[in-house]
DNA sequence: AGTATGACGGTTT
DNA sequence: AAAACCGCCATAC
């Protein structure tokens, strides 16, 4: 095995970390970054905005949210991220927020 | 090569 | 408490 060509920059390194959360869980952009090699969670909220529409059937974006447990203000999907969440199992308290306690996800390897 | 930006996060005002 | 600001780090132009 010679020298790899790298291309699986953080960028689908990040999808990758994605696509292993398990349903009815979420993890934080910053939680993700910390698996993909401890990049910030500005990488990782670009990674998924950089997803194609055949990608986001592939990658379960709308399980990564931001650590305040909330939809990200900058309103993307919004509306949008919360009803596919709550298809997901996943229950949003009155305020809009996650309960962390019950619907974080533990990790790549500790499911 | 340099500048701008972005689905974040933490600190400061 | 809310808003503004800076810092992080890779992609886009």
């Amino acid at each position: 095995m010679a020298k790899k060509k790298k291309e699986d920059s953080l960028f689908e390194r990040i999808r990758r970390i994605v696509k292993q959360i398990p349903p009815g869980k979420v993890a934080y952009y910053s939680q993700v970054g910390a698996y993909c090699g401890g990049c910030s969670g500005r990488v990782v909220g670009f990674a998924m905005a950089s997803l194609n529409a055949e990608e986001a059937k592939q990658v379960p974006w709308q399980r990564v949210i931001n650590i305040k447990g909330r939809i990200s203000p900058h309103g993307f999907g919004g509306l949008l991220q919360r009803e596919l969440l709550e298809q997901e199992g996943i229950e949003f308290r009155p305020d809009g927020s996650i309960d962390f306690e019950k619907y974080l996800w533990d990790g790549p390897n500790t499911e």
